[in-house]
RNA sequence: GGAGGGGUACUCAAGCGGCCAACGAGGGCAGACUGUAAAUCUGCUGGCUUACGCCUACGUAGGUUCGAAUCCUACCCCCUCCA
């Protein structure tokens, strides 16, 4: 029990409170009870990527222990938009829209979920039927002085930013997810503290025993700065094909592949820092790196797919080999086809403007010898192999 | 309700009658190099066109002018402060 206690704990930031956790899933053991552990995310998105695995993994560790895992998708608060962050508007999403997402949601958590323990809810389920009249009671449970304790409100209002009132709903409509949900703890990244904090509170007022909450890190993105989300498209989506998982994997800097290792890794702390010192003493960190990348391209696509992203990987940018899988595109141009058109025909490049910049920039070659004349043109008759950069590769036949 | 500030390309942000397809930064892409799609350095970063060149862009719609992102009018939107 104390193992499963370690690897719940295991890359988590913070436990409040930390104690009652493990008296309540030490209780839960001894009387065969399944504690009902919830983790909420935003519909708003197509994909889920690797910053929410952190919480995925989380879940999934204390199903491993005997508890019971609540897959939350927030359709209803999706459409207030999570003040957290930036405070762009967000669009709101329709019932199709939401519905979509969830069942795209469903088939990727199960890559690392037990569906046997797993609930997944919607939380316009409750929220709906709340009505204008729940939604005041709701909001008389809390002080205007207590959420300008969060940090950003605080900030904001200290800086004379604008703060909408809705934006004060959010974390009561989450909170209130708790209620309903009569959560025994809520997971989330540090950035929700105060929302779960808040759903504590709100447990407490309606009665019942305020959920333990456990903060993890926010994963950095590609770029190692900002925090990993689609729309800065700094993300490994889990639905990446194993080649550009692998690939963005190895794109990733020397000194974040740590960071990735720490959050990321299934490997013990014992095997990391390990490669550390191995690393200190003069290994290759880009071979580090791959052993990271077949690890993650493994969990994602099946044992075996990891290697044969990495041999594809060395093959192609290691030795210059061409990839496989050129896709191929044929064209009808009789009077032959214009380099520049052929490439954007190829869908190489989105336009003959930018085929133009890549041509003048050396990085276009045709049956693997570079081309600068911008006016070549491709006769008729024949297949091409254009090739745009390193990554950009295509077959045009053009009759 | 009153006073003031502002809306510029993916983002931030200059420009305030012609030299503006629009400074600069970030991001992105490419090249060189390399130990990798790391790091570093360099270049490019509206569309169409084989080429000359053409077309569309600075909140929206008009107007002044040989000529407007830059001036005028109306409208829409955003923000701050005072009530």
């Amino acid at each position: 029990m104390t193992e499963a206690f370690a690897e719940i704990e295991r890359g988590t930031e913070e436990i409040i409170p930390r104690e009652e956790l493990f008296a309540r899933l030490e209780a839960a053991g001894r009387e065969g009870r399944r504690l009902r552990i919830k983790a909420g995310f935003d519909p708003t998105a197509r994909d889920l990527h690797l910053g929410h695995t952190l919480l995925l993994n989380k879940l999934r560790a204390f199903q491993e222990a005997g508890h019971e895992a609540i897959f939350l998708i927030g359709d209803f608060t999706g459409m207030i938009g999570d003040p957290t962050g930036k405070n762009e508007t967000r669009k709101p999403l329709t019932r199709a829209q939401v519905e979509e997402n969830a069942q795209t949601y469903r088939e990727q958590v199960f890559k690392i979920l037990d569906p046997a323990h797993t609930t997944i809810d919607f939380n316009s389920r409750w929220l709906d039927p709340l009505g204008a009249e729940g939604l005041v009671r709701l909001a008389a449970q809390h002080t205007v002085a207590r959420m300008l304790e969060r940090d950003d409100f605080a900030k904001r209002y200290r800086d004379g930013l604008p703060i909408a009132i809705h934006e004060f709903l959010y974390p009561l409509l989450q909170g209130y997810d708790s209620v309903a949900l009569k959560a025994d703890v809520e997971l989330g990244g540090t950035d929700q503290k105060f929302n779960l904090l808040v759903g504590r509170h709100l447990q407490h007022v309606y009665g019942q025993k305020p959920q333990c909450i456990m903060t993890v890190p926010i994963l950095e993105g590609l770029d190692g700065v900002q925090k990993m989300s689609k729309s800065l498209n700094n993300y490994i989506a889990l639905n990446d094909p194993p080649q550009e998982m692998f690939g963005k994997m190895m794109s990733v800097s020397d000194s974040l592949m740590w960071r990735y290792y720490d959050l990321l890794s299934f490997r013990s702390l014992q095997q990391i820092a390990q490669l550390r010192r191995s690393v200190d003493e003069g290994a290759n960190p880009r071979d580090v790196k791959m052993g990271l990348a077949v690890e993650i391209v493994d969990r994602f696509h099946g044992g075996g797919a990891g290697e044969a992203a990495r041999a594809a990987f060395i093959a192609q940018f290691s030795k210059g080999e061409l990839p496989q899988d050129i896709p191929e595109i044929a064209v009808a141009a009789p009077a032959g086809l214009a380099l520049p058109r052929a490439l954007k025909e190829a869908g190489l490049v989105p336009s003959t403007g930018e085929a133009n910049r890549m041509i003048q920039q050396r990085a276009v070659r045709v049956d693997s010898e570079r081309v600068e004349d911008r006016t070549l043109v491709l006769a008729a008759g024949r297949t091409y192999l254009l090739q745009v950069g390193t990554r950009r590769y295509a077959r045009l036949a053009v009759n």
